[in-house]
DNA sequence: CCCGGCTTGTGAATCCGTGCACAAGGGACC
DNA sequence: GGTCCCTTGTGCACGGATTCACAAGCCGGG
């Protein structure tokens, strides 16, 4: 479930705040959901609530995090060194949460060798060779559009199972490998088009205000 | 529809290939879904393909770009100049794409006047100014966790309608506010899951293929 | 020891998105 | 002008996710 993540976030805000029991109800409010969606979604990591009192948040966090598969860090290679790479590199955020980056490749030369958050940028042709010497199992494409698919290609053969992709382009891979993709576009596009329905809203509200205004020349 | 900006975006990459009518099935095929399904988002828009021949690109283009709302830019602006902030203002994709950042905010004074991007890092309280002033719609929240729902209201308050919040807390905001979170880490964290089965998996597979050596010391 | 209140866990109903299959319709070729 | 082929647009059935509602169960107090 995609909503375990979420469940562990604030999971584990409460517990730096002290909380250390809390009820489906609770959960519900925090990630903004329904509370019996809660108790479907924890009931299937197993009974771990008590009745009439709730769920022990250390525990669950200590559950989800099995199930997601926290126990350890997953090292993540990034291919493409551009401004997107870069910033993600740059940005501390994922070995915080324990998907330190084991590395960086590109295809130019120019770029190899620069460092970059700390780690160095490596050729694409090394893949292989950092994804096995690492034990890295996620890939992170952050290349142009065009590109996309080629370093698909490049990762799963160098024998990573998961990829995360930040091209806007669809790419393809053998069965058995698991991608997911996130377009910071098409996440703007997307409110864009709520920004021009409450637009268009507005426009007809203001029409259906002044009747005789658009009846008057348009409408007979 | 979340997925008309994945038409969009390969209908504008075949627009540039030089493709001019396309069928469902085509973009089936480039978008990994299924034909009917694009054929009823399409109908959506309206019956704008032509029975046995398929649709015309460039007009598709138009239809979804108008119902998207992305006849014009929308300027947007981005509260936090930390190391996100920062990689989303460089990041170039945001301008070329429809969506020019109009601000940056933070609340540190040493981080105020700084110029990332070409833009320069001005103070939160100048928010609501920067938002009218531009007619910002968009807000991008880049802050740690602890500070989202703060940058959430000072957006709201200055007149922004949408907000996409790249921070991993849930925020909450008025009736009609748009809000999308992207949140990177639960992104890997999903992806983690994956592996976490796959090895699984891996384990029970061997359990089996070996059955004599689960079966001496443990099951009896 | 028993009882009342509170919360979990889950069966059942419902809803929404998906995919199939086919009728409607347009274009090209004869 | 007619016929055939191809593709759209859509009614309908299916399946999974969501939500409701309630029985089961635990804890604390009397």
């Amino acid at each position: 479930m995609a909503r375990l993540p979420v469940y562990l976030q604030l999971l584990s805000e409460q517990f730096d705040a002290g909380v250390s029991n809390i009820s489906s109800e609770e959960i519900a409010e925090l990630a903004a959901v329904n509370a019996a969606k809660v108790r479907k979604d924890l009931s299937y990591l197993g009974s771990y609530g008590t009745r009439g009192v709730g769920y022990e948040v250390e525990f669950l966090i200590f559950q989800i995090k099995r199930e997601l598969g926290l126990t350890h860090d997953w090292h993540v290679v990034i291919v493409g060194a551009g401004n997107l790479g870069q910033a993600l590199a740059g940005y501390g955020g994922f070995g915080e949460r324990g998907f330190p980056v084991g590395g960086i490749v590109d295809v130019a030369d120019d770029k190899v060798g620069s460092l970059i958050g700390g780690v160095r940028v490596r050729h694409i042709d090394d893949l292989q060779h950092i994804v096995q010497s690492q034990n890295v199992a996620i890939g992170v494409i952050a290349t142009p559009g065009p590109a996309a698919q080629d370093a698909a290609d490049a990762l799963v053969a160098a024998g990573v199972t998961s990829i995360l992709n930040f091209a806007p382009t669809i790419i393809s891979a053998p069965h058995g490998i698991s991608i997911r993709k996130v377009d910071l576009a098409v996440e703007l596009q997307i409110l864009s088009y709520h920004e021009q329905r409450r637009a268009n809203a507005r426009q007809s509200t203001a029409l259906k205000a002044v009747p005789g205004a658009s009846g008057r020349g348009a409408s007979a």
